[in-house]
DNA sequence: ACAATGACGCCTC
DNA sequence: AGAGGCGCCATTG
């Protein structure tokens, strides 16, 4: 029975990463590489992504690319979608990039975080 | 087996 | 800031 394309394992380990990404909230693909026990494996993310069924429930669109920069074909019916559900749960998307800085997921910033920190708040920024 | 491709990421110009 | 190049990995031609 191979008829499983990438390692059932990793492929698993993925999904249940991305399934645990909170609501309003935003994470990358090498992040989800990381969590899932496999590093640089960024692409293999987009990939078991790319591949999930259309009816799944996986918060898929929770995921962009690195800097919140959203990876899927600008225009494109998963990008709309993607993009709607985002501002949908509240996070902020521009110019095809999310705010990481503001809904990252484990980003300094998202709570209490960002008075202990500060960040945003030393205009090194816009 | 080699080349091309892609929901990636980081560096350099 | 936009564009191009290279590294990485797994699938596909």
């Amino acid at each position: 029975m191979k008829a499983s394309p990438t390692n059932t394992q990793a492929a698993a380990a993925i999904l249940e990463v991305v399934a645990r990404i909170p609501r309003g909230r935003i994470t990358t693909y090498g992040a989800v590489a990381s969590r899932a026990g496999q590093p640089r494996r960024a692409r293999l993310v987009g990939r078991v992504l790319s591949q999930l069924p259309a009816a799944s429930r996986l918060p898929w669109h929770r995921v962009v690319g690195a800097g919140g920069r959203l990876a899927l074909p600008q225009g494109s019916a998963a990008y709309e979608r993607q993009v709607a559900r985002l501002r949908r749960e509240g996070v902020e998307v521009a110019r095809g990039r999310a705010d990481l800085r503001k809904h990252g997921w484990n980003s300094p910033v998202g709570g209490l975080d960002r008075w202990l920190w500060r960040v945003g708040d030393s205009g090194d920024e816009t």
